[in-house]
DNA sequence: GTAGGGTTAG
């Protein structure tokens, strides 16, 4: 596809709106009408509300087909009066109009930069990232890219759809082109930071780099960082920015103050939040929903279950308790803390005052039933979720697929992964994982395997413990080939793995006879391989291997620092004399032999004397074999002067 | 009438 081309020059954008004409009178001429000072007055207003411009930007808000009424009121309309329907229909959420106005604009050469900002900001609203970057990418002018509110616009998009990785890369991008970042910019960046596993560290980068361009941290900025704060248990951090916060004067509002409370509750500190409690009284706000929640969650978190009680019984009076979060808080506190029973009262509680669960509360219960052992009660909970006919999430289904897994109800096993397939959700290794345990405990390993393979296709982490568990059974239900697979799966999609994993899978090559397959385990791990294996693996494949790959494997393992034993080798003469075409391979052997300091016993050298006619190379193979002894003679001198 | 953030549950 080719990229749409930018119609106008640099200039146009990055100089202030011409106003229209049609609007004001020019200022050099004298008003015949009224004195100047009251026109001026009186003109802005007066001439927009009866503008032919606003009436046009009705008419196209109001049309069937909006882009027909651009084309007809053309000659009327100017770039921000584009712009103000171009906002319209992203407020009203009509994606398909949005993006074609915003092609009109651009084909009639009336964009302006608030027009791209607007667009894009919308465009991330309907969640269309693809898009953004499309259309960003396609500028051509670099002024207009580095622009400051363009990037903002861009670089909020990526954020709000979860793409925090390609938001940063993007941003070093527009640093690179001439970008001068603001705090809109670094608010920005910041709430990309909540995701992020490392999301304080990138943080407190983004403080230090906004400091040294000069700017002062605002209200915004520090919401932003508490908020971190919180989500990465960085409490007294938390504390140190509202005190700074404060003492620069800013009063902290209700976001502020839970975000805080937020990062008390992963430590317990009640008494700090309560604390924080009468500072926020004092301060003239009253605690909302979302803050009373929130000290729902201190109480729950610590244990201080009467408290936690007590706040929920208030939150009932307040209205607040009409939503299943507070229940959902303290059923899942209980519950950890070993008062399952009263958790389960809390939610039958619950569903008797007719809060409504979207599958939160559920999906708690029954977690928390499976945890403590009570699988059939998880079951039943389960059904009961799915006879009211709920919506699920990818969590629900997960927390559901288990339930019926562990009781082994097949049935429902399959019903779970028709819904994830008819609701359109992809699974996640939870899923995948799940269902590799089921498919290994019912004995159904062809479905365990492909589970595994679809799992790996499909970019996710193998779980190692479990799918080396799956690689043995399969060795020992009789698939070799899909046991090997496995190993490779996890071999090549992970930087490392269990030593003792190669052993295990060696174990099952091996007696199987796919010698070939154990002999590409052995040449990449030789090192982390045990003797005994080592040993095993040689004399079979001596015996039965593949003879073009007799001397690649002795290579293999004396690279290990494996001493090759002699019976080994005499394996291996037996097999070249069973086979004198590839005498060639046998010299070659003998030399080698020779260089590593080995020698043949003493019955595969007679066997070698007495059959070298077969290879018409009876006077060659007996040097060689002298020299071998003489060779190995004077290693065996070195090794005993060394000793003494 | 171009662009910013943040609070609670599995």
């Amino acid at each position: 596809m080719e990229a749409p081309s930018l119609p106008l020059a640099a200039s146009r954008f990055l100089s202030p709106p011409v106003t229209a004409p049609s609007c004001t009178r020019p200022r050099s001429l004298p008003s015949i009408r009224a004195a100047p000072k009251a026109l001026k007055k009186r003109e802005a207003p007066q001439t927009l509300r009866t503008s032919p411009r606003r009436s046009a930007v009705a008419e196209v808000k109001a049309a069937t087909d909006p882009v027909a009424a651009l084309t007809r009121l053309e000659g009327v309309l100017q770039t921000q009066d584009c712009n103000i329907i171009l906002r319209h229909y992203g407020e009203i959420r009509r994606w398909d109009v949005l993006s074609k106005i915003f092609g009109w604009m651009q084909e009639h050469d009336m964009l302006n930069i608030a027009s791209y900002s607007s667009y894009f900001k919308y465009l991330g609203l309907s969640r269309n990232a693809a898009k953004v970057l499309q259309v960003y990418g396609a500028i051509q002018d670099n002024s207009i890219r580095v622009h400051v509110s363009i990037c903002n616009s861009v670089l909020g998009c990526l954020v709000k759809n979860g793409r925090s990785d390609s938001t940063f890369k993007l941003y070093d991008e527009m640093i690179r082109e001439g970008l001068s970042p603001d705090l809109f910019t670094y608010s920005t960046l910041l709430s990309g930071c909540m995701k992020l596993r490392q999301g304080y560290t990138k943080a407190m980068e983004l403080i230090n780099e906004l400091n040294s361009r000069g700017l002062q941290m605002d209200s915004v900025i520090y919401g932003t960082l508490l908020a971190i704060c919180a989500s990465h248990n960085y409490c007294d951090e938390a504390e140190v920015y509202f005190q700074k916060l404060k003492d620069e004067g800013y009063t902290p509002n209700m976001f502020h103050y839970s975000s805080l409370l937020n990062a008390y509750s992963e430590n317990s500190y009640h008494e700090k939040a309560e604390l924080l409690m009468k500072d926020l009284r004092a301060s003239g706000l009253t605690p909302n929903k979302v803050i009373l929640t929130t000290l729902l969650k201190v109480y729950s978190k610590g244990g201080l279950f009467d408290k936690a009680k007590e706040l929920l019984t208030e939150l009932e009076a307040s209205g607040f308790a009409q939503e299943e979060m507070p229940y959902c808080i303290l059923i899942d506190a209980l519950a950890k803390g070993g008062k399952i029973w009263e958790a389960t009262m809390l939610f039958n509680d619950m569903k008797e005052k007719g809060v409504k669960s979207d599958g939160y509360a559920f999906s708690i219960m029954i977690s928390a039933l499976h945890r403590g052992g009570y699988r059939e009660e998880a079951k039943k909970l389960a059904k009961e979720f799915e006879d009211q006919n709920a919506t699920y999430d990818l969590v629900m289904l997960n927390t559901s697929l288990r339930a019926y897994c562990n009781t082994n109800d097949t049935e429902s096993v399959m019903r779970m992964l028709k819904k994830m397939d008819e609701i359109n959700i992809s699974p996640d290794q939870i899923t995948f994982n799940t269902l590799i345990r089921y498919f290994c405990k019912e004995n159904v390993y062809h479905l365990a395997y492909k589970t595994i393979e679809d799992m790996h296709t499909k970019g996710h982490q193998l779980n190692e413990v479990l799918c080396s568990e799956v690689m043995v059974q399969l060795g020992e239900a009789g698939f070799p080939s899909e046991a090997f697979s496995v190993y490779c799966m996890m071999r090549y999609s992970k930087r490392t793995v269990c030593k003792s994993l190669h052993e295990k899978v060696l174990g099952i090559l091996v007696p199987a006879g796919l010698l070939k397959d154990a002999y590409i385990v052995i040449k990449d791990n030789s090192d982390l391989i045990s003797p005994r294996s080592l040993e095993n693996f040689a004399g079979q494949f001596m015996t039965s291997g593949n003879i073009n790959l007799i001397n690649d494997v002795m290579k293999a393992l004396n690279h290990s620092g494996w001493r090759i034993s002699q019976d080994i080798f005499g394996r291996a003469i037996q097999r070249y004399i069973q086979k004198p075409d590839k005498k060639q391979l046998l010299l070659c052997l003998l030399d080698w032999m020779t260089g590593q300091g080995y020698s043949v016993d003493s019955s595969s050298r007679n066997l070698l004397l007495k059959n070298a006619q077969l290879f018409g190379q009876k006077q060659l193979i007996a040097e060689i074999l002298s020299k071998q002894q003489a060779a190995s003679r004077a290693t065996g001198q070195r090794i005993k002067m060394s000793i003494d």
